[in-house]
DNA sequence: TCTGGGGTCCTAGGACCC
DNA sequence: TCTGGGGTCCTAGGACCC
C-alpha cells in the first residue's frame, strides 16, 4: 500500500496579504484588518503581532496601541478577498490532486505514492507566490490533524514542513490549546486531567476521551496517532443552513427600523438560496440587545413555510411575523438576522393547491431581480421595504477599493 | 460611544409510536 | 408496593472552526 499524505496550504495573514497585493506601501509596516462594522481585529501582519495586537480584540480597545505602533487599520473588503481566494485555488488545482477547499484561506490536498514531499511543498509555495502574489505555508503529514500541526510549524520554518520522522517530539512541543478542534472548554477538561501536550493527548485512555470529549475528541486522538479519521471533502455537500445577520451601525429601538434591516437581510439570504437552486421550508428570525450590557435580551422564532420556497416575498412575510413575536418595546437592539433551513432542491416543487398563487410569475420576478443585481451590481433592484437611507447599515470607514472585482475601482498603472 | 458573521457537528432530552 | 421497553425523530444548546 502506498502511503497517503495530507497537504495543508494556508495563506499567511490572508486578508492583510490581499491588501498588500495592491498597496505595496503596506509592506513591512504593521497592518490589521477589522471585522464587519469595524468591530474586531481579524487579521494581523507579523509586525502588528509583534507589536502586541491580539487576535479578536475589539477595535475600540486596541485603538491606542494601534496608534502607538503606527499600525494601518483597514475595514474588511470581502469582495476582494473572495476573488484572490479563487486565484489561489486555481493554482492549487493545477497540481491535479484530490482537493478540499476548507475555508477562504486554507485548502487540503491528498497525495499518494509521492517520494519527494518536501519538493512538492516548495513547489506549491513558490507557484502561489509567483502566480498570485500571496505567501502561503505548506504542511504535510499522514492525517489532517497532523497536517495542521505541520502547517503551524511551517510558518516558523521557512514556509514548509513535512511531518514524517520524529513526530513524538513535535507532539511534545505542541500545547493542547494549539490543537485543531480544541477550544477553550475542551482545553479546561484536558488540563484538569493532566493532559497538557498533544503527546499526552495521543497517549490518553481512549475510553476516557470518548466519554469526556465525545466521538469528536476520539477522532482527533486517533488522528494524532497517525490514523486518518477525518476525510477529505472534495465536493462540498449542499449546505444545511444559510444565515444573513449583521450588527446595526447604531442601536435601534423601533420595530419599523428593525423590519427594514431584516428585509434587507432576508433579500440577501433568498438571493443566495436561489443561486444555489434550493428551496427552504423553515425561516428563523433572531433579535438581540448588546450582550455586554446588563438587561441582555435575545429571542428567536422559527416560522414554517406552507410549501418549500425561495420567493423573497413569501419568506419575508414569514420573517416579519417571526420578528413581531420576538420584538419587545423598550430595548435597544444591536443585531438581528435570519436563518433559512430545511432545504430541498428547486427542481422538485410540492405546490400548494389552495394558495391561488401563480408560481411561474413569482419565479420570473425573482429571476429578473437576480439578473439585474448580477449585471448591475448587488442592490440595484431591491424591495422598498428595506429602506432608502438605511441608517442601520454597517460601518466600514477604512475600506479599500474592490481592486479586482469592480471596473471603476481597478488600479491604474502610471 | 465603540465588542463580526457564517458555518458544522454532536448530544441530551422530550415527544411520540408501537 | 407495584407504574414496559425500545425505537425514531426533532429541537435546543453547546462545542468547535475560519
Amino acid at each position: 500500500m502506498t502511503p497517503v499524505y495530507y497537504v495543508l496550504v494556508d495563506c499567511n495573514t490572508f486578508y492583510v496579504s490581499c491588501e498588500r497585493l495592491f498597496n505595496p506601501r503596506l509592506n513591512r509596516v504593521p497592518v490589521v484588518v477589522l471585522s464587519n462594522n469595524d468591530g474586531c481585529v481579524v487579521a494581523r501582519s507579523p509586525e502588528a503581532k509583534a507589536g502586541g495586537i491580539k487576535m479578536g480584540e475589539p477595535y475600540f480597545k486596541a485603538e491606542r496601541l494601534l496608534k502607538r505602533i503606527g499600525c494601518v487599520s483597514l475595514s474588511s473588503n470581502y469582495t476582494l478577498y473572495a476573488d484572490i481566494s479563487l486565484r489561489v485555488v486555481d493554482v492549487l488545482r493545477q497540481f491535479g490532486l484530490p482537493m478540499e477547499i476548507y475555508s477562504i484561506d486554507e485548502s487540503f490536498l491528498r497525495v499518494e505514492g509521492y517520494d519527494n514531499l518536501k519538493g512538492l511543498a516548495h513547489e506549491i509555495k513558490e507557484k502561489v507566490w509567483r502566480w498570485v502574489g500571496i505567501p502561503v505555508g505548506v504542511g504535510i503529514a499522514s492525517t489532517k490533524c497532523l497536517a495542521k500541526i505541520a502547517n503551524k510549524r511551517a510558518k516558523k520554518d521557512g514556509g514548509v514542513c513535512v511531518l514524517q520522522d520524529g513526530i513524538d517530539d513535535v507532539l511534545r512541543e505542541t500545547l493542547i490549546p494549539d490543537l485543531w478542534g480544541i477550544g477553550a472548554q475542551l482545553t479546561k477538561v484536558l488540563m484538569a486531567h493532566n493532559i497538557f501536550t498533544a503527546y499526552d493527548f495521543a497517549r490518553a485512555d481512549p475510553k476516557w476521551v470518548k466519554d469526556n470529549l465525545t466521538i469528536v475528541g476520539l477522532r482527533m486522538m486517533m488522528e494524532l496517532n497517525g490514523a486518518p479519521c477525518i476525510k477529505l471533502e472534495q465536493v462540498r455537500e449542499t449546505r444545511k443552513a444559510l444565515t444573513c445577520s449583521k450588527s446595526f451601525s447604531q442601536p435601534l429601538c423601533e420595530l419599523s427600523d428593525i423590519e427594514e434591516a431584516l428585509t434587507a437581510y432576508t433579500q440577501r439570504a433568498c438571493e443566495k438560496l436561489r443561486s444555489e437552486r434550493q428551496l427552504c421550508s423553515l425561516a428563523s428570525v433572531f433579535l438581540e440587545t448588546n450582550r455586554f450590557r446588563t438587561g441582555y435580551y435575545n429571542n428567536s422564532c422559527s416560522v414554517r413555510l406552507p410549501v418549500p420556497t425561495a420567493n423573497t416575498i413569501d419568506i419575508l412575510h414569514a420573517a416579519k411575523s417571526g420578528l413581531q413575536k420576538v420584538f419587545r418595546q423598550g430595548h435597544e437592539y444591536i443585531k438581528c438576522g435570519i436563518i433559512l433551513t430545511d432545504f430541498s432542491p428547486n427542481d422538485i416543487i410540492q405546490g400548494d393547491m389552495f394558495d391561488g398563487k401563480d408560481q411561474a410569475t413569482d419565479n420570473r420576478l425573482m429571476e429578473t431581480i437576480d439578473r439585474i443585481n448580477r449585471e448591475w451590481g448587488s442592490n440595484t433592484a431591491y424591495l422598498a421595504a428595506s429602506g432608502i437611507k438605511r441608517e442601520w447599515s454597517m460601518k466600514r470607514k477604512m475600506l479599500t477599493p474592490r481592486f479586482t472585482s469592480c471596473w471603476s475601482e481597478i488600479p491604474v498603472a502610471h
